[in-house]
DNA sequence: TCTGGGGTCCTAGGACCC
DNA sequence: TCTGGGGTCCTAGGACCC
């Protein structure tokens, strides 16, 4: 027998955390800015009512916000990580299978097949209770009609965050009224491609040729168009496989003219992907640096990167500085202003396996004990308090977060106050 | 003049997602 | 003045091998 899909999906997810630790937010208007504050990345309905989009400017759109009494707030990830494990921790109880698919989203087969709207009805109430946090769920027989029955249920408050798309009839009815753009994995390119070819609604997408969507949209869109025929071609992941690649790249709040302070910054880049490298246990075998002054302002650009293959796989935050400054110095040219620098992990593979190579000691017992005791002591008291030289300690690229909240739930001197 | 063809591996680039 | 960051997968093309 086919089995339903359920998308719970939480509300204006950010927004919904920061309005949890403080009350006199929930009836503003709430918006949320990237790192840097360049970004508009969650808007609460209020903000979503005055036009702006997702990833809008934060500069075109604050005198906008200002003028409607807006609070917003800097990107707080320890509270939205705490809050989603919050979340997803209730789902676990809630059905027998999860996919914890992003931060704020969850793929579900529910345990009863008999009832399933009034089992999503039930999951919703609880997350709600259980963690203050709104979601709206959508039921289908493939992902990507789970996904359009989600939105369909957060723009219509007369469903009550609950919309059951199983029902052949209903979905047709309701294709014809989604735009393809609007389908999940048709992006801007894609759409553009389709309308050029008369292809506007998701039921027309459904409808297409194979042949044509195969070759036009390769085998991922064809995937997306038997998804939307009822055909599940996307299956529920319950265990998250281990990153092939781990990435940390920032824009700097101030362009970055000199080698030094790239590689100050660059060493913080290698710093973090290898906290996440040992989190996972595992170790990496090829590093690549990349700079760009990219992609906005005036003058002239430059974008480079360089990939080395370490000598042996390593998760040893030194030897990954060391090797990440040589790529550094083989692209650096001065007299540019540089506005981004990033580190990217890829050959990552698990630690335990790995069979040493003879003749290079980079990950000897040493080293790991060293890189255990600084993990153990930054997870006990924070990220940063112990880290190398090289990452500096001026930081000449510091991030814009100027209106950051507390981080209510990870840090005891940032926990709610509740005053008599 | 006429000079194979198929398989594998790797990488860069492009598309998508939240 | 001011435009995020971290991922995934697929394809095409080149290198290499037999």
């Amino acid at each position: 027998m086919a089995s339903t899909f359920a998308l719970v999906d939480c509300d204006n997810f950010y927004v919904s955390c920061e309005r949890l630790f403080d009350p006199s937010l929930r009836e503003a208007p709430v918006a949320i800015l990237s790192n840097n504050d360049g970004c508009i990345i969650a808007r609460s309905a209020e903000v979503k009512a005055l036009g702006v989009p997702t990833g809008g400017p934060y500069f075109k759109y604050e005198r906008l916000l200002a003028r409607h009494g807006t609070r917003v707030f800097s990107s707080n990830y320890a509270l939205y990580g705490d809050m989603s494990q919050r979340v997803m921790q209730v789902l676990r109880q809630a059905a027998p299978e999860v996919e914890v698919y992003s931060i704020d989203e969850a793929f579900l087969h529910l345990a009863d097949t008999r009832a399933p709207v009034d089992q999503a009805r039930q999951i919703r109430r609880t997350v709600r209770r259980w963690t203050g946090i709104p979601t709206s769920i959508g039921l289908g027989p493939t992902k990507t009609l789970a996904k359009i029955a989600t939105r369909f249920a957060k723009r219509h408050p007369e469903v009550e965050g609950v919309f059951d798309l199983t029902h052949r009839r209903d979905v047709d009815a309701l294709l014809g009224l989604v735009h393809v753009g609007d389908v999940w994995g048709i992006g801007p390119q894609y759409t553009k491609r389709l309308l050029a070819r008369g292809i506007e609604t998701a039921r027309q997408l459904r409808d297409a040729r194979d042949a044509w969507v195969k070759k036009h949209l390769t085998i991922v869109g064809l995937r997306t168009v038997y998804e939307l025929r009822g055909v599940s071609c996307l299956p529920l992941d319950q265990v998250r496989p281990a990153k092939k690649g781990i990435t940390c790249s920032r824009s700097f709040g101030e362009p970055v003219v000199v080698l030094a302070g790239l590689k100050e910054a660059v060493a913080a880049y290698v710093t973090r992907v290898a906290e996440k490298l040992r989190a996972q246990t595992s170790i990496a075998a090829t590093l690549c640096v990349f700079i760009t002054t990219k992609p906005f302002g005036k003058g002239p650009h430059y974008h480079n990167s360089y990939t080395v293959t370490l000598p042996e796989p390593s998760a040893y935050t030194p030897a990954l500085i060391r090797y990440a400054h040589r790529c550094l110095e083989k692209i650096y040219r001065p007299g540019y202003r540089y506005k981004k620098a990033g580190v990217i992990l890829t050959g990552i593979q698990p630690a335990a396996t790995h069979q040493g190579h003879l003749f290079v000691q980079a990950d000897h017992p040493g080293n790991r004990a060293l890189m255990e005791a600084v993990d153990a002591v930054n997870k006990r008291w924070g990220r940063g308090t112990v880290f190398f030289a090289a990452a500096g300690t001026q930081q000449p690229w510091p991030m814009r977060q100027q209106q950051h909240s507390k981080r209510y739930t990870t840090r005891w001197d940032e926990v709610p106050e509740v005053r008599a």
